[in-house]
DNA sequence: TGGCGAGCTTGACTTAAATCAAGGTTTGTC
DNA sequence: GACAAACCTTGATTTAAGTCAAGCTCGCCA
């Protein structure tokens, strides 16, 4: 697996532009941030920007580089972390189709506040920064739309805080948990999407304590695990255990 | 002092509009979210809102309260938390004049995600929801404005996460304190304006462990403290100790 | 001015979680 | 089908930070 990595201004591959088009549109107007808009306005956000192409693993940008632009990610999935000089990761999301990387940075023209690294193959659709704020300025739908997407980030990121701060490994594993299990009562059985070492990034930890947290989630009752399945046996134990410790 | 609760439907005090508009509408063009309007477009949504009257430790809502508008402080300061049934707290934010409070719920007309309390006597300017919505479909460069404000507390937050996860209690009060002190090299006297409770509960922590933080940066020979009062000796070393664990 | 109380500090202790080290398991590739 | 490389788990240890319990300091009010 080649895993080179390559700055924002490399392109690696830009598709040509014109009999993909109709394809383009109809994958933008899926995403939240364009849905609904007309055929003209998307045509409109086509032209002015292009498809990017990622491998596995491949670098997005990195914390501090200077941003040129948004990416919205047509398929695949991107994580977007913070990591110490020491190794560790915290992952602040995880973006998938449809979902917009990398905003914060254009609309301010900032660099980088975090870094973006793809988890699989991964391609999106990428507006230059002009390009972007042109667009908002003329459609007050786009605005809209991307003012509700900051809002719902803001509630998630408050919420991974108050987890950080005021609770254990075990109950941020068991939010987690509840989270990718669409919520009906009963068994359930979950196939985890990401790595357990992806998942202990994202739940604040080390890989070994998140096999312990596992463990003890196990021993209560709450759950069963065989490699990346988790069977949720009793959810509404799993919430309890989810509270602050 | 009373610190009598109230609930987000009570209205402490209303004032009478006419006599005072002037002076609103000169207070909210200070406010990054309406300044650079015209005062047709701020009378409009001087208009829509009314000023209320808090306390020193009021409550401003609950989290969990259904959000029916938000807030601009005018004067005094904010404290946004989470806090836990233990009774420990994380404050999130605290606004100051010309800054909103509970944006995002009244945006997406979702509870509000978070608790609010005065820490000081404070008037703020509220706008109920369906107001807010016009004035942002509207007023686009309202909506802007509004972008900017939430990209700038997404990046805060961001870093906060970071700052939680990655590094110890030491060095987040020595972010904490560089961000206090405006950053000039050399002996630097800045006066804590909220008490070391407060401190530790920004910091993400107990005034216990708050105390032993100062003590080793004291020690380190970055600071001295009396009372409120901390004096930066070694604003680079200060810098050195804020990195990572 | 004296005393009361909130806020702050200190010390001893406990607990949660990171680290270190090693062994086992799965996965994918040639 | 065999091997290597990740990935995952387990155990032992260390470290950071929360808790508990006093005692102190300072500002405020009577």
């Amino acid at each position: 697996m080649d895993k080179e990595k390559e700055t924002v201004t490399g392109q690696p591959q830009a598709r040509p532009g014109n009999p993909l088009q109709q394809e383009l549109i109809d994958l933008l107007q899926q995403a939240s941030l364009f849905s609904g808009l007309d055929d003209a306005t998307v045509l409109e956000v086509v032209r002015r920007g292009r498809l990017r192409l990622f491998a596995a693993g491949q670098t997005v940008f990195m914390q501090g580089d200077p941003s040129k632009g948004l990416h919205v990610v047509v398929h695949g999935r991107v994580k977007v972390y913070k990591s110490s000089p020491q190794g560790r990761e915290q992952t602040l999301m995880i973006m998938g189709p449809g979902e917009p990387v990398g905003e914060v940075a254009a609309l301010a023209g900032d660099p980088y506040p975090a870094s973006a690294e793809t988890l699989e193959p991964t391609e999106t659709f990428y507006i230059m920064r002009d390009a972007f704020i042109d667009i908002i300025r003329s459609q007050p739908e786009v605005a809209l739309r991307l003012l509700s997407a900051l809002s719902a980030r803001l509630r998630s990121f408050a919420s991974l805080i108050e987890d950080l701060s005021l609770k254990g490994v075990t109950e941020r594993l068991a939010v987690q948990l509840l989270s990718l299990a669409p919520g009906c009562p009963g068994e359930q059985t979950v196939e985890l999407d990401i790595s357990k070492t992806e998942l202990a990034a994202a739940v604040g930890t080390v890989p070994e304590t998140l096999s312990r947290a596992f463990q003890q989630l196990a021993r209560a009752g709450a759950l069963e695990t065989k490699g990346r399945t988790v069977v949720i046996k009793d959810r509404s134990l799993l919430q309890r255990l989810a509270q602050a410790k």
